[in-house]
DNA sequence: ATCGATATGTAATATTGTAACGATCGTCAA
DNA sequence: TTGACGATCGTTACAATATTACATATCGAT
């Protein structure tokens, strides 16, 4: 994952997750919920959390064992779950995954959400989506009934606009 | 490209485009720009506009000579040009591009555009996006400099959900 | 005519994602 | 216990999407 600029450092993570804090909460979200929090899953999911920033599917792949790969399908199921189950995030318009940012996963499914992406260190900050009145009165305009939005808003994060 | 029932018939297409007046639109368009708007990149636009939803690359790629495909690098580098010129837009939710469907195209940039798009009949409706409150202000709170938007409703159209 | 910038042709390859099918695991009821 | 069933997994193969690299051609301006 290498991003648009070199003439300055990414040292500007965001607050690192308490990830066995996380892996915790979502074995019990799974238990509450009637679903199968595998290995698969789990290892796929703390991949995710780690991360610091957006992650390809074949990064996970690549991972995933010590030593060797996974195998594709392992790791798209995974990430399938994942997303179905509201922990992580699909970004379109990178082809990767993030762990969900909200703090409250207890409705047991998916949220719709926006992103921040920086193009220059490649961070991505979720947002809450309230209401998006300039769509949904154009939706219902048209008799169009939204499942989901995806919102992405590219461009450069504070650390990134200041340095370049 | 198939969608995702086949238990009632997706005859409901848009009002079809004037193909050769807006072929004839981009010359212009490319001309004022100082841009060439090349054999290539008309013939990816007219296959675009053609259609009533949006196009894969590969259906652009296979469709482009009368016989026979066009290389995959011909067919890019072009929808790159369009979609530079706001002639078209990327779908990212379908790894498709679409006709821009905006009057004027004067601007000669491409504009933020929000899209419906309807998972039975696959097709979409460009919408107008104008300010964002929502995003603006959680970017501004975050210093971020929103660049560009990508916003994409999936749903179900009027006409398939009536017959649904 | 020549030059530099832009655009194209071509082959190869990289990246991203699925289909298919049998084996295994977990759960529950007979 | 045992068998049945659905969910999950392992594995192979492949499909779909997109880019790199480099040679060639074209355009527009000296
Ligand atoms: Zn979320
Ligand atoms: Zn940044
Ligand atoms: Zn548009
Ligand atoms: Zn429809």
């Amino acid at each position: 994952m290498s991003h648009a600029c070199d003439h300055h450092d990414h040292n500007h993570a965001p607050a690192p997750v308490n990830t066995a804090a996380r892996l915790a909460e979502a074995q019990t979200l799974c238990a509450e919920a009637g679903e199968r929090m595998t290995t698969s899953r789990l290892r796929t999911y703390e991949l995710i959390l780690e991360a610091s920033a957006p992650v390809k599917a074949y990064d996970v792949i690549d991972r995933f064992h010590p030593d060797g790969a996974a195998k594709p399908p392992t790791v798209y199921r995974a990430l399938s779950f994942l997303e179905h189950m509201g922990l992580i995030h699909r970004i379109e318009s990178l082809n990767a995954f993030v762990a969900c940012g909200a703090s409250d996963h207890s409705t047991g499914s998916h949220h719709t959400a926006g992103f921040l992406l920086c193009d220059c260190c490649g961070q991505s900050v979720e947002i809450a989506l309230p209401a998006l009145g300039a769509v949904d009165s154009r939706a219902a305009e048209a008799g169009f009934k939204v499942k989901r939005i995806t919102l992405e808003a590219r461009g450069l994060c504070q650390a990134c606009r200041q340095d370049d």
